[in-house]
DNA sequence: TGCCAGTCAATAGC
DNA sequence: GCTATTGACTGGCA
């Protein structure tokens, strides 16, 4: 039924909206919106033609929207089961501040954190190997360790430039760390660097892994060869069909043939592959790569934010979200360059890989300044003391006196306890963190809309009939249910995209009906794995 | 101006 | 403490 203007109100003389408004599940909200529920739920005798229609459009579509808890709970979608319990208004949770790109930092946390990775890679396949619990560190740097992050900074020549750090610049860390470190330039591939173009045509499976060769000196390609063997290979094969001999990977680079690292450093190889040889369209397995980066993440128990922050640049939600609702290649635009990075990761060598996860550049003082400018616009209640959650440092540069780094450490309990500059660091830091935290306490939080009960099924019931209402018709949907317009507009928007990001809901044809779960919850039963439908997968209208 | 992709970040639930 | 969900924001595009 397309659901028109008329029809809603057409379907108003049912009445098993009753139900719906009297359920117990319909949670205070402390929304502004609330006051429709509290109106339909204490006067229904006042409630608009309109509401009751919307209501009553909900229990002629099919039951999903009864209010029976174990319904709730168990079949509806779960934009529409959530929300039994009030919602809590604690503080107590913090968030990623927001995030940059990373540069490669690798070099920066050996330094500090594994004092051995210079010497045998081997060592540190024993290190990250096994089920290793994190653990976190707030570091605050001294300058020599700054200095040593510049010529990692060199390799963001757009957004972190920073005088006389450049390519060849040497720091006491690259001096000291050997040819290992000074061969791990191109870790710039979780940042922004790593940007490209969306037809970018750079990471063949050949490409792949020669560029990861040029991480490596000579002295490191033995390990390199046996990381490979246990990581890419299979990732060569998740590629889309782009089989591509193992072995000719690890000839070209125990061979050091090419060495596409410096290429891309140098903006060649970015968006050409291999010149003169046979460039195959990039394109990754979305879904498998997110079901490698899963299972590695549990395997080396890698907490999301962390990996979403130090290696893809992004937020925890977001890394859950694209982990758990891959987006085909093809439909993807610029998110391909974050499965790239994610696929980048996968084919580190294993201590590269943590070397990587252990050091955090949140950001430059500049940046999260102009960040939290534009916040203050967007969300008036958000000042400009807005905080990162790590320590603060002063980065030396004639260009930015001012420029500020906040670095987050990440290690792996087997290596942190030896050093114990590093607790004394930290334990500093916790109590500069802990004056932010009352800093921060002290700044309103943007307190997040959540529709209440009746909102939600009302819209949810809505969308299925139509899942584009007009301006009209979504001015009349706000006015009802006490909504701004922007927010039933972002309403339908997000539900559209979230519809039809899934995989299975346009491959597998997979319902709304069929794939309602509780929210919130790590239900696997009810979870569709990646490559079917989603649980959250609405059906199309 | 509206739509969309990508994402943030609040927060519920485990 | 961690992950999943989801309302809202930003920038690009037609």
């Amino acid at each position: 039924m397309e659901l028109t203007m008329e029809n809603i109100h057409s379907v108003s003389s049912h009445s098993q909206v009753g139900d719906l408004m009297s359920s117990h599940h319909a949670r205070p909200s402390p929304s502004p919106s609330s006051n429709t529920r509290n109106l339909v739920s204490h006067a229904p005798g006042a409630r608009s033609a309109m509401v009751t229609g919307m209501g009553s459009l909900m229990d002629g579509s099919g039951g999903d929207y009864r209010t029976d808890p174990s319904g709730l709970s168990g079949h509806l979608h779960p934009s529409i089961s959530m929300c039994e319990n009030g919602m809590s208004l604690s503080n107590t949770y913090t968030t990623l501040t927001p995030l940059q790109h990373l540069p490669p930092i690798s070099t920066v946390s050996d330094k500090f954190h594994h004092p051995h990775s210079h010497h045998h890679a081997a060592a540190h396949q024993r290190l990250s190997a096994g089920n290793v619990s994190g653990s976190f560190t707030l570091m605050r740097e001294d300058h020599r360790g700054l200095a040593s992050m510049g010529n990692l900074y060199s390799h963001y020549p757009k957004e972190m430039s920073v005088s006389g750090m450049g390519h060849g610049s040497l720091s006491p860390l690259s001096s000291g760390l050997g040819s290992l470190h000074n061969s791990q330039q191109p870790l710039s591939a979780y940042g922004p660097s790593a940007h490209l173009s969306a037809e970018t045509k750079m990471i063949s499976p050949v490409t792949g892994f020669e560029s990861h060769a040029s991480m490596l000196s000579r002295s490191d390609q033995d390990h390199l060869a046996r990381s490979l063997g246990g990581h890419g290979h299979s990732m060569i094969s998740n590629l889309n069909g782009m089989h591509h001999h193992p072995h000719s990977h690890l000839h070209s680079q125990v061979n050091g043939a090419v060495m596409l690292g410096d290429r891309d450093r140098h903006g060649h190889g970015a968006g050409q592959g291999v010149a003169g040889s046979n460039v195959q369209a990039e394109e990754i397995n979305t879904k498998e790569v997110a079901q490698r980066i899963t299972a590695e993440l549990k395997r080396y128990s890698i907490p999301q934010a962390i990996f979403a922050q130090r290696i893809l640049s992004r937020s925890q939600g977001t890394l859950s979200d694209l982990l758990r609702n891959p987006k085909p290649w093809s439909k993807l635009k610029s998110g391909r360059e974050t499965f790239r990075r994610m696929w980048k990761w996968l084919q580190e060598p294993e201590f590269q890989r943590m070397s990587a996860l252990r050091l955090a550049v949140v950001r430059p003082g500049r940046e999260r300044a102009r960040l939290t400018a534009h916040k203050a616009r967007s969300h008036p209640s958000v000042q400009a003391s807005t905080t990162t959650s790590s320590s603060t440092v002063r980065r030396p540069s004639a260009n930015s006196p001012g420029f500020t780094w906040s670095v987050l450490l990440w290690r792996p309990p087997s290596h942190g306890a030896a050093l114990g500059l590093m607790e004394e660091n930290r334990s500093a830091c916790k109590r500069k963190e802990e004056d932010r935290g009352r800093e921060r306490s002290q700044v309103p939080k943007k307190q997040r809309l959540v529709f209440t009960d009746l909102q939600r099924r009302t819209l949810v019931a809505i969308f299925r009939e139509n899942r584009r209402p007009s301006k009209e018709m979504q001015i009349t949907i706000s006015q009802q249910l006490g909504l701004e317009l922007t927010t039933v507009s972002n309403f339908f928007m997000n539900s559209r995209r979230r519809c039809t990001d899934r995989w299975g809901t346009e491959e597998l044809g997979h319902g709304m009906h069929g794939h309602m779960h509780t929210p919130h919850g790590n239900n696997n039963n009810s979870q569709i794995q990646a490559g079917t439908a989603s649980a959250s997968t609405f059906s199309k209208a």
